[in-house]
DNA sequence: GATGAATGAGAATTCATTCAT
DNA sequence: TATGAATGAATTCTCATTCAT
C-alpha cells in the first residue's frame, strides 16, 4: 500500500521511505487514540504503521519522543481544523449554534482523533516539556473563539469548549444538539456580536 | 501488638491491617498523581502503600480494579471536596469569586489530587466500565453548581470548571484569581443570583 | 536433573528451590569465565543455570546485582581454596615451590575459575561499589601468604601471585613450572623462613 | 577549508580527515577506560570520537576490531611511556625508589589510560588472537627492568610491577609510596646492582 | 570514501498474575 | 487471610551490522 509501484524494485532495507517518520507520528495518534496513553509504546506504534520496531526507535528513541510528536502534532491537527471551521463560519452566523456542531463533530466523526487529543493533552500535565504545546493549544482556541466574540469571551469558550467535549466524550447518551447549544448560548448571552442571540 | 495470637485468630503472616484496602487505594490515587495512568503498576502502588506486591494483588486483583478504584475513590474525594465548599458557602457570597477561589485551590493546595483526578477522568475514554463514574462526577458538579444559580447555568458552570481546572493545570504561568474570575463571571452574566454580580 | 525425584509431584511454578538463588550465582561466575564480564547478561545465566530469565531477574534484579554477587562468590572460592591450600602445607615444606605449584593448579584444574575470578577482580575498576571486595581478597592472600613468610613478603608475594597468574594465563605456552619457580624464589630471596630456601 | 573542492578529487560528504581513525582507535580506549569493556561499543565509540556510527564501523567494522586496535594501541602507549621511564633513569637511581615511583604514576596521572590497560588485558583472556599482544606486552616489561637489573629479576619485577598497579588500582587508600618501595626493595633484596639498595 | 537510515536481534527490566505455603 | 516466590510476556532501549546514496 506504501511506497511501491515506483519501479517495482523490491527493497527491504536502505536509507528510504522518506515519509516514514510522518507516518510512525500519525500512527502514534491512532495507538493513543485506540488504547490511550498507557497504551503507547513502540511495539504498538511499530504495528500500527507497518514498519518494524526498530524504525520507530530509530526516529523515536524514546516514548517521551513518541508521546511529544504525538501531542504536537495532535494539536497542530486540530487546531487547523477549529481554524478551519472558523474560516468557514459565514460572518452572520449564529456562533452558539455553530459551535454546538463543532462539539457534535468532534464527538461524531472526529471522535478518534478527539479522544487521542484529549489523553496528550492531560498527559502533559505529568511531562512538563510537553505543556507548553498543551498551552499553545488553548491560545490557539481561545484566539480563534475570540476573533468572532471579543478576547475575554474567547477564553470562556475555549474552556467551555475543552470541559464540554471531555464531558460529552464520556456520557452516555451523548447530548444533544440542543442542550449543547442551550448551555454555549448561556454562556455567550452577554455577548452583543453579529449572531442572533 | 502485632501479629501476635491476640484472639487466637488463625493467621499465617502479616498483622491485622484494616484499614489496608484502603490505603492500597489511596496509594493507588497518589501513583497516578505522580506517574499518570502508565505509572499505575500493582509494584508501584505496593511501594507506595508500603505493602507488599501480593497485598495489592490480593486486594486488587487485576489492574482494571486498581484504575477503577482510583477513579472512584477520587471522583469521590472531589465531589466531596466540592459539596463541601458549597455547603460553606455564605447566602449572598460572589459566586464567580468564589468558584475562581475554588479553582484555584485544586490548583494549589490540591494540586496532586486534581493532576490525578483528570488523569483518570480521561482513562474512562477507553474503559467503557468506568465511564459512569466520570458521568457521575459531572452530574454532581452541574448539581452542585446548578443549586447556587440554576440547572442550565450548573452545566455551563461543571463544564467551564473542568476546562479551566485543566488548562489551568497546564498554563505557565498559572492564570492569576483575577482572571479567572473575570471568565467565570462573563460566563455567569446572564445570571440574577444571590451575588453581587 | 535438579530438583525432581522427590515424590514425583510436577511442579513448574510456585515457591521452593530453595538452592536457586545459589545456582543463579554459580552460573554467573560460570558465564563469566566463558564469555567474559562482557558476556555477563540475564540471560545467559538463565541458560546457564537453567532457570527462565524471570528468575534471574527476580533473585538478581540488576546486572550489578549479578555482576557483584558473582565478584564476591568468586573471591571468597578463591580465597577458601588458598587457604585452603596453605593448610595443607607441611611446615617445612619448600615454600617457594609450592607457591609455583598453586599458579600452576590455578591456570590448569582452577584455569576457568581463575578466569572469571580476574575478570569480575578487573571488573571491580568500574564498580566503585565492588573495590572492596576486591581488595578484601588483595588482604587475605597477603595475610595467607604473610603467615608463611612475614607481612611484608606477603604483600610482595600477594602481588607477585596475582601479576604471575594473570601472566601466565594469556602466556603461550604456559610458563613451566620451573620458570616459576625460579620466579618465586628468586623474589623470597631474602626470607629466613622454614623452607629450605 | 572543509568539505570544499579542493583538489577536485570528489567526495559524497565530510572532510578529508586523516587523523580520524587514530582519533577514533583513541576514542576506543577511552571508552573502556570509562566503561569497562562492556561499554565499548561502536556508539559509544562514535559519540566519544565525535564522529557519527557509520564512520567507526566503517574505520572498524566489528567490534572485535575495535576491541583489538585498542588493545593494541593502549599497549604500545605504556609500553612506550615504561621505557622513556626507563630511558630517563639515572644510572645511578634508586631502582626500587623509581620503580615505586612509575606505579604512583600509573595510578595518578595516568590512571585512565592504566584502567583501559588493564581491563583489555584481562579481555584477552576470552579473545585468543589478542592474547599475543598481551604477552608481548609482558615480554617487554620483563625486558625493561631486565636491562636494568638482570633477566630473572625483570620477570619477577614485571609480575610484581603488574599485580601491584592493579592492587593499588583498587585500594582504598591508595597504598603510599613508601610502602610500595618497601615491597619492591624486598622483592629485589637479592640484586647487586648499581642502585644504592 | 563516508554516512545517515534502517533493521533484526537481543539487552535489561518491568510487570501482571499465579500459587504454595 | 496474606505473601514471597516464581515466571512468561512484554517493554523500552541499545546495538552491530548492512546498505543506498
Amino acid at each position: 500500500m506504501v511506497g511501491t509501484s515506483d519501479t517495482g524494485r523490491r527493497r527491504t532495507r536502505g536509507p528510504n521511505d522518506p515519509g516514514r517518520r510522518d507516518r510512525i507520528a500519525a500512527a502514534a495518534i491512532q495507538v493513543v487514540a485506540e488504547h490511550g496513553v498507557p497504551g503507547l509504546t513502540h511495539r504498538a506504534v511499530a504495528a500500527a504503521a507497518g514498519v518494524p520496531v526498530g524504525s520507530t526507535t530509530y526516529h523515536f528513541a524514546t516514548l517521551d519522543d513518541l508521546l511529544s510528536v504525538a501531542l504536537h502534532e495532535a494539536s497542530q491537527r486540530n487546531i487547523s481544523q477549529i481554524q478551519e471551521w472558523a474560516d468557514e463560519l459565514a460572518p452572520d452566523a449564529d456562533f452558539a449554534a455553530e459551535l454546538a456542531a463543532l462539539v457534535r463533530l468532534q464527538l461524531d466523526s472526529r471522535h478518534s482523533a478527539t479522544t487521542a487529543a484529549y489523553d496528550l493533552y492531560v498527559a502533559a500535565l505529568h511531562h512538563p516539556g510537553l505543556r507548553s504545546a498543551s498551552a499553545a493549544w488553548d491560545e490557539a482556541l481561545s484566539g480563534i473563539f475570540g476573533a468572532r466574540t471579543d478576547p475575554e469571551m474567547g477564553r470562556v469558550l475555549a474552556a467551555l469548549f475543552a470541559g464540554l467535549v471531555l464531558q460529552a466524550s464520556l456520557a452516555d447518551p451523548r447530548p444533544s444538539h440542543e442542550s449543547l447549544e442551550a448551555v454555549i448560548r448561556r454562556a455567550m448571552s452577554g455577548v452583543t456580536g453579529p449572531g442572533p442571540g
